[in-house]
DNA sequence: ATCCACAGTATCCTTTTCTATACTATACCA
DNA sequence: TGGTATAGTATAGAAAAGGATACTGTGGAT
């Protein structure tokens, strides 16, 4: 998703920054397992993701990085030992990634007893 | 962004899912904007939106309605008239969205604390 | 000597998303 | 008779995101 021109209004722009963050394929899950299971090492996430290439987990990982969501910490060890974790700061985002866990839930519910509606109603 | 494999986490999946319906280009900014404005036609959208295609207006315009979070109102008149507004139901985005601005502004500032420490640490 | 685990890179290719541009039908107005 | 406004569709192409596969370095175990 490419940014949007800042022009258009300052506090739709805040909206897209935020969802900026959450977006890629693989970057709500990784969030969310670090979330749950704490401190893991890439290999650790690698099999909790099936999936998941190497590529797109160090990608996906770098840009939370990035954006001071999680931290990433190296151990000077052969081989070579990487551990990721949500920072205290990544852990503002737990309250949004609730909601919409929660309205991802009633939607589906929704969705279903809309499509019960049309079907009824031939 | 394609769909992630159901199997890794039920919970981790309802994110996704909300997340999926504000993902694109022009999805937010076309809803906080008939959020403040209500009701639009349109090409009144097409103006405040600068720099959006009529394809990719219609096209997001198409997605939204299908989650039903918008409606979309035709008029046989020549020359057409359309109007679209948001639904009940996808009023029930609105603290998401909110939250998200929240979040997006602070991260704004936080970003910017953190250049500055760095540019300090040199 | 060979193989393994680890945490990655590098390269190439496919799929999806977004952009650009041209085209449609029809009533009304000058 | 030609031009305008409306709400689109059609087609082609560029750019971005994601996937598949192969490769790297190194210490320790077999």
């Amino acid at each position: 998703m490419k940014d949007l021109p800042v022009e258009i209004q300052p506090e739709m722009c805040k909206v897209t920054d935020a969802l900026g963050i959450l977006v890629g394929k693989w970057k709500p899950v990784i969030l969310l397992h670090l979330l749950n299971s704490g401190t893991q090492r890439f290999n650790e996430l690698k099999r909790s993701l099936p999936g998941i290439t190497q590529k797109m987990l160090t990608n996906q990982l770098r840009e939370l990085e990035e954006e001071d969501i999680i931290e990433r910490k190296v151990y000077a060890q052969v081989p070579p030992k990487v551990e990721y974790s949500v920072t205290e700061y990544g852990r503002s985002l737990e309250p949004i990634l609730h909601a919409m866990h929660e309205w991802g839930a009633k939607h589906t519910i929704h969705k279903q007893s809309k499509k019960h509606n049309q079907a009824e109603a031939k």
